[in-house]
DNA sequence: TAGTTACGTTCAGCCGA
DNA sequence: CGGCTGAACGTAA
C-alpha cells in the first residue's frame, strides 16, 4: 500500500483519544471545503508532573501497580518553586489509578486532570482551524501520522436541526429533520389519506409532501424501521452539526434507549460509528457522536448570556421571533399522542415546525457563528457549553510552561472566600436628572492596568523590588505576566470587531474577557488564589470610592453606586442638554484624573475608562421595606433613547419572575403616573376593585422554580413547594405521571385554601392575599415619597368589605 | 465536561409572651 | 401574638 503525503486545512469538529491495542491515537474530525476529513496522530505517552523529591516514591508506586512510567527531570518548577520531573505513561488510562494511589501516599501529581486531546491541541496552540500534513492510504478522507499547526481557516458547516416526538415512555412517533438540503419528517404509520399498506415499510419509496411542500414525509412501519431510516438519512445527508432543543438531555437519550430496545446500533457518527451516551447518577447525560458536533439551543443561548424566564421552545421563539408554536396547550403530551393516533399530518407539521423554529432562533442570534468564534478564541469544542475554567487553562497553560512553571492544582475544598464588588449605600427618594457613569469592563481593565496575573503573583513575590502592590499581601511583577496582554489583545480585537459591526465576535470576546475574574475567584480553577481575586475587587472598591469623592468635590451628589457604576444627582440641572454636557465633562475629567493618578502613584499606564452612559430625567430610589435606609440593587427611572421615553426597572418587582403579572402591571402604571406627576388615587382604588370583582384572575398566577428535588425541601416548606406537593398528590390519585418531583417550574395561585397549582385549583382565589401581598407592598414603597399611603387611598374599598 | 459576590423580599418555623 | 433567624429565590453587576 502506498502512502501519499497530503496537506490541507480544516476546522476541528470533534477530538478524542482512540486506543489501538497498546497504542493511543488522537482522532480529529475536520470539516473542510472538500468535505469531512479524519486525522489520526499517534501519541507516545501522556504527561503529568511530580516534584523531583517525590519522583522516587512515585516510581515505586507505579512499579507496585505494574504501571510503566518514564520519569525524567525537566526544567520546570511548581508555583512553590520546587523542581519537577515529567511523568510519562504509555497507557493514559492508568493515570487516574496512579494518581489515586499517589494521593493516598501524600504525593501530588500536577496537571494530571488534563485530557490527552486537550493537551495535544493546547500545546500546539490549536483552537479551531488547523493546517495538517500527513499521509493518506486507501481512504482519501483519512490522514495518518498527522502533524498540525494553527490556521486561520473557516468553511461552511452543514447544520441539521433535529426534533423527535414520542410518548411519555419514550416510544417514538416521528423524527423531524431540517437543514438547507434536507427537510423531512420520518413518521411511523401509513401515508396521509392512503389505505394501510405493508409495502410502506420500505422507506424513501414514496415521499409525499408536507404542507406547502416545506418538507417530505417518509413513512416507516415501526420503531426499528424509523431508527434505521433515521440512520440512513443522517449518513446520506452527513451533517457537521446536529442542532436541537434540549437535544443532549432528551432527543438523543430517547433515541438511544429506543435503539437499544429495538436491537439497533445507533450508527449516526461519521464512518458509521455509533453514538456514545453516558448517563450519570443525577440523570445528566453526555452524548458524543464521532465526527459531528451536537449543539443544544438552550445551552447555546445561555452561553451567549441570553436569559429567559422559561427556556421552553415556545417561549423563546415567542420572545426572539415573535411567533407562536403550532400547539400551545397545557396537555402537550396528550395532544401529541392524540395527533399520532388520529392526525399524523398535523403531528408532522408540528414536529417539523419545531425543527425550523430552532433553526430560526439560531439564525436570529447568530448562534453557530458565535460558537465557532468562541471555539476559535478558547479552544473549547463547538458544541461545548460553559467551560470558563477550561478556556482559561487552554489559553494560559502553554504560555506558563514556556515561562518555566507547571500549573498548580485546584484547592481541595473550594478555596477561601474573597470579597466581591463594592455596593454603596443609597440615598432614597424621587429625583430629577440623575446621571449614570460606568467603568467599561472594569475588572478586565483592572487586570490590565495593575498586571493581575497568576504568574505575575509568583514572580512579584519573588522580586518585590520590581512589583506592583496588590491586596491581601499580593505583589505583581511588572513584566512577567500573561493575562494583561491576553486581555489587551482581546480588547483590540473587540474594538476591531465593533468597527466592522461584527456583533457575534464582539460578544464572544466580551464574554471571554469578563469570565477571567470569575475564573480566578473560583475554587474550581487551578490558578485560584484569593490574592488574585481580591486584588481585582478591592482595587475596584478603591476606584469606586475615589471616583465618588471626586464627583462630590465637583459639587454633585452621588446617590448610589454598584461595582462599576456611579449615580449622580444634578440638583441644579434644568434640562437634558445641560445634564448631557455635565455627564460628558465628568467622564472626561475623571478619565484624565485616573490616568494621572495611576501614572504618578504606580508608574502604570491606566486602562480604566469611565463612560457617561445614561441620563435619567426622573429617577426613583426606594427605601428598604420597613426602614428609612436606602435600598441597593433596586431602582427605576426614565431615560430618553432616540427621542423615545423609556421606563427602566432594575431589581424591582416589575422585573422579577416570581411576582404576578398583576403586580408588575400595577407597578409599571403606578410609577408612570407618579413620574408624570399625576394623581394615583383613582388608579389604585380601581385596581383593588377590579381584583375583588374577579376581573384580574388571569394575572394572579405565581411562577417559581423548584430548584431542587421536591424531597429535599426538609428545612421549610414554602408556598410553591406546598403547591407542588399538593399538585403531585392529585397526579398520583388520578394515575397521571408526577410533574414536580424533579427541578422544574411551577405555576400556582393563592386560594382561600392556600397555594394550589393552577391545574388542580379547587378553591376560590384569595383576593385579600393579592391585595395585601402583591399590591400593598408595591404601593407602600413609593407612595410616601409623594406624601400618600396605600391605606388612605384604598380605605373606601377596604371599608366596604 | 467547576465563572464570582452582594443584596432584598417573603415566608416558615421557632421562641417566649 | 410579635420578634427573630434562616431558607429559598431571583436579581445586579
Amino acid at each position: 500500500m502506498t502512502r501519499q503525503v497530503t496537506t490541507g486545512q480544516g476546522v476541528i469538529l470533534t477530538a478524542r483519544t482512540l486506543f489501538q491495542g497498546k497504542h493511543e491515537l488522537i482522532e480529529l474530525w475536520l470539516a473542510t471545503e472538500n468535505g469531512p476529513i479524519k486525522l489520526l496522530s499517534p501519541i507516545e505517552s501522556s504527561v503529568c508532573f511530580v516534584t523531583q523529591k517525590d519522583s522516587g516514591a512515585l516510581a515505586a508506586i507505579a512499579a507496585s501497580l505494574g504501571v510503566s512510567v518514564n520519569i525524567s527531570s525537566i526544567a520546570l518548577n511548581t508555583f512553590g518553586h520546587e523542581q519537577v520531573a515529567s511523568v510519562k505513561l504509555s497507557q493514559s488510562r492508568q493515570l487516574q489509578q496512579l494518581r489515586k494511589l499517589a494521593a493516598e501516599k501524600g504525593i501530588t501529581l500536577y496537571e494530571a486532570d488534563i485530557k490527552t486531546p486537550d493537551r495535544y491541541l493546547m500545546e500546539r496552540f490549536v483552537t479551531l482551524g488547523v493546517n495538517y500534513r500527513g499521509y493518506t492510504t486507501s481512504h482519501s478522507h483519512v490522514v495518518e501520522d498527522v502533524k498540525i499547526i494553527p490556521a486561520q481557516y473557516r468553511c461552511p458547516l452543514h447544520v441539521m436541526s433535529i426534533d423527535i416526538e414520542c410518548d411519555e415512555r419514550g416510544n417514538l412517533f416521528s423524527i423531524g429533520l431540517a437543514s438547507d438540503k434536507c427537510n423531512r419528517v420520518l413518521m411511523i404509520g401509513n401515508p396521509v389519506g392512503e389505505p394501510v399498506c405493508e409495502q410502506f415499510s420500505q422507506p424513501h419509496t414514496l415521499p409525499t409532501q408536507g404542507n406547502k411542500g416545506r418538507f417530505e414525509y417518509v413513512w416507516c412501519a415501526h420503531e426499528t424501521d424509523l431508527l434505521n431510516t433515521f440512520i440512513q438519512t443522517v449518513q446520506h445527508e452527513d451533517p457537521d452539526i446536529f442542532l436541537g432543543w434540549n437535544v443532549k438531555q432528551f432527543d438523543f437519550p430517547v433515541l438511544q434507549a429506543a435503539a437499544q430496545r429495538c436491537g439497533v446500533l445507533l450508527t449516526v457518527g461519521r464512518e458509521n460509528t455509533a453514538l456514545d451516551l453516558r448517563t450519570f447518577e443525577d440523570n445528566r447525560a453526555y452524548v458524543d457522536i464521532p465526527g459531528r458536533v451536537i449543539v443544544d439551543g438552550i445551552e447555546g443561548l445561555k452561553t451567549m448570556t441570553y436569559q429567559f424566564d422559561s427556556y421552553s421552545l415556545d417561549n423563546v421563539a415567542t420572545q426572539l421571533l415573535g411567533k407562536q408554536k403550532l400547539i400551545d396547550d397545557p396537555d402537550k403530551l396528550g395532544t401529541i399522542k392524540r395527533l399520532f393516533r388520529e392526525d399524523k399530518a398535523s403531528l408532522a407539521e408540528y414536529n417539523f415546525e419545531d425543527c425550523q423554529l430552532v433553526l430560526e432562533i439560531a439564525d436570529k442570534v447568530n448562534l453557530i457563528d458565535f460558537l465557532i468564534l468562541r471555539s476559535e478564541l478558547t479552544g473549547m469544542r463547538i458544541g461545548r457549553p460553559g467551560g470558563s475554567v477550561a478556556s482559561f487553562v487552554n489559553l494560559y497553560l502553554p504560555k506558563l510552561h514556556r515561562a518555566g512553571y507547571v500549573s498548580p492544582n485546584r484547592p481541595l475544598h473550594g478555596g477561601l472566600a474573597s470579597p466581591g464588588g463594592y455596593v454603596m449605600n443609597s440615598k432614597p427618594g424621587l429625583y430629577r436628572h440623575v446621571l449614570v457613569l460606568d467603568f467599561k469592563s472594569l475588572y478586565p481593565s483592572i487586570i490590565r492596568t495593575f498586571k493581575i496575573d497568576p504568574l505575575g503573583l509568583v514572580e512579584g513575590l519573588k522580586h518585590p523590588d520590581n512589583a506592583i502592590t496588590g491586596f491581601k499581601g499580593a505583589m505583581f511583577h511588572r513584566e512577567k505576566h500573561f493575562l494583561p496582554d491576553i486581555i489587551s489583545s482581546l480588547w483590540r480585537q473587540r474594538d476591531e470587531a465593533k468597527r466592522q459591526k461584527d456583533a457575534a465576535r464582539s460578544q464572544a470576546i466580551k464574554i471571554l474577557m469578563n469570565s477571567f475574574y470569575g475564573v480566578l475567584g473560583s475554587g474550581g480553577c487551578p490558578f485560584y488564589d484569593p490574592r488574585l481575586a481580591s486584588s481585582i475587587t478591592l482595587r475596584g472598591h478603591e476606584i469606586m470610592q475615589t471616583t465618588a469623592k471626586w464627583i462630590q468635590e465637583y459639587g454633585y451628589d452621588v446617590i448610589y453606586g454598584d461595582t462599576d457604576s456611579t449615580f449622580v444627582h444634578l440638583a441644579q440641572c434644568q434640562n437634558e442638554e445641560e445634564a448631557n454636557a455635565i455627564g460628558k465633562r465628568l467622564q472626561d475629567d475623571i478619565n484624565l484624573r485616573w490616568r494621572n493618578k495611576i501614572e504618578e502613584e504606580h508608574r502604570l499606564q491606566c486602562a480604566l475608562e469611565i463612560e457617561f452612559e445614561t441620563h435619567f430625567s426622573t429617577f426613583f430610589m426606594p427605601t428598604i421595606r420597613g426602614s428609612e435606609a436606602g435600598s441597593k440593587k433596586r431602582y427605576a427611572g426614565v431615560t430618553h433613547k432616540n427621542g423615545r421615553e423609556q421606563l427602566i426597572f432594575k431589581g424591582l418587582e416589575n422585573v422579577r419572575s416570581d411576582w404576578t403579572q398583576l403586580a408588575k402591571t400595577f407597578q409599571e402604571k403606578l410609577y408612570r403616573l407618579i413620574f408624570a406627576g399625576e394623581t394615583v388615587a383613582d388608579y389604585i382604588s380601581s385596581t383593588v376593585n377590579a381584583i375583588r370583582d374577579a376581573k384580574c384572575d388571569e394575572q394572579l398566577v405565581y411562577t417559581r422554580q423548584l430548584r431542587k428535588p421536591l424531597s429535599e425541601y426538609t428545612k421549610s416548606v414554602p408556598p410553591h413547594v406546598k403547591a407542588a406537593i399538593q399538585g403531585d398528590e392529585n397526579n398520583r390519585r388520578s394515575g397521571k405521571p408526577l410533574q414536580y418531583q424533579k427541578r422544574t417550574v411551577i405555576h400556582y395561585v393563592m386560594t382561600t385554601a392556600g397555594p394550589q397549582v393552577t391545574q388542580y385549583q379547587t378553591h376560590p382565589l384569595d383576593y385579600d392575599h393579592y391585595i395585601e401581598k402583591q399590591i400593598r407592598p408595591i404601593a407602600d414603597s413609593i407612595l410616601p415619597t409623594i406624601g400618600e399611603s396605600f391605606d388612605s387611598m384604598a380605605s373606601q374599598q377596604i371599608g366596604l368589605f
